[in-house]
DNA sequence: CAGAATCCTTGAAGATACTG
DNA sequence: CAGTATCTTCAAGGATTCTG
């Protein structure tokens, strides 16, 4: 509702402007994967793989070099003899710390409503 | 790095608290919707495909369903000769706004330290 | 240990009709 | 108009195996 438009609408609405965080922060085991970093601290690989959840390596792979790639996760590698990679949360993926606390708040108070529209629209019209 | 632990750790360490609500606020195209319902007020059906941006009748039925279970948008059905349904958020919708609003400010302020991230991590290893 | 390689399955999304 | 009904595609994710 707030200004009308700069540019007027030639044909593609751009959808919403948070769009393109959500794939920085919210893919798929993001999230579980920082809140891990963040709570356990500096880990290895396995560790984290452990910790995480029901991660398959391969995918737990895949989302740390994302993650590294957006500088989220700090990735070190120490050159020994069975090979030792450590990774840790950036100043950039801590930056994000308010934000997952404002969601939990919202969680907090608003999940039970949520809860409550769901058995309600469930009972209404099975 | 907070407490160690209340549950030291069994087996399964309960991911990340915020991962339900991901499902609730961030599954695909419910944030284009929910922010095109909020710029633009309540709208039809049609309105809706037209505004949200590249989205099919189907997938928009089927995230607009969820919405309206999950209590953040109000569907209105008004029995006329052509039928006329009308979507707007719920109050419930609108306590996400501080959320959105955080995620907005994260973005200007981080994305671009990301986009440099990503570059120097691309220029390190081709 | 820290992954890379491979194959496989699934499920969401898109395209295209059709209907009350 | 506001969807529903199918069909198809396609990529993420999972399982498994292998290696520097």
């Amino acid at each position: 509702m707030t200004a009308p438009d700069s540019t007027p609408p030639p044909n593609v609405p751009r959808a919403c402007p948070i769009t393109p965080v959500l794939d920085i922060v919210f893919s798929r085991w993001t999230t579980p994967i920082l809140w891990t970093l963040h709570h356990h601290g500096r880990q290895r690989f396995v560790e984290l793989n452990r910790n995480v959840g029901a991660i398959t390596p391969k995918v737990l792979t895949q989302r740390l070099r994302q993650l590294e790639r957006d500088g989220l996760v700090v990735r070190t590698y120490h050159p020994e003899v069975p090979p030792r990679v450590e990774y840790e949360i950036s100043p950039l993926g801590l930056s994000l710390a308010p934000l997952f606390a404002a969601l939990t708040d919202w969680s907090t108070s608003h999940l039970p409503a949520v809860e409550r529209a769901r058995t309600a629209f469930d009972s209404a019209g099975p």
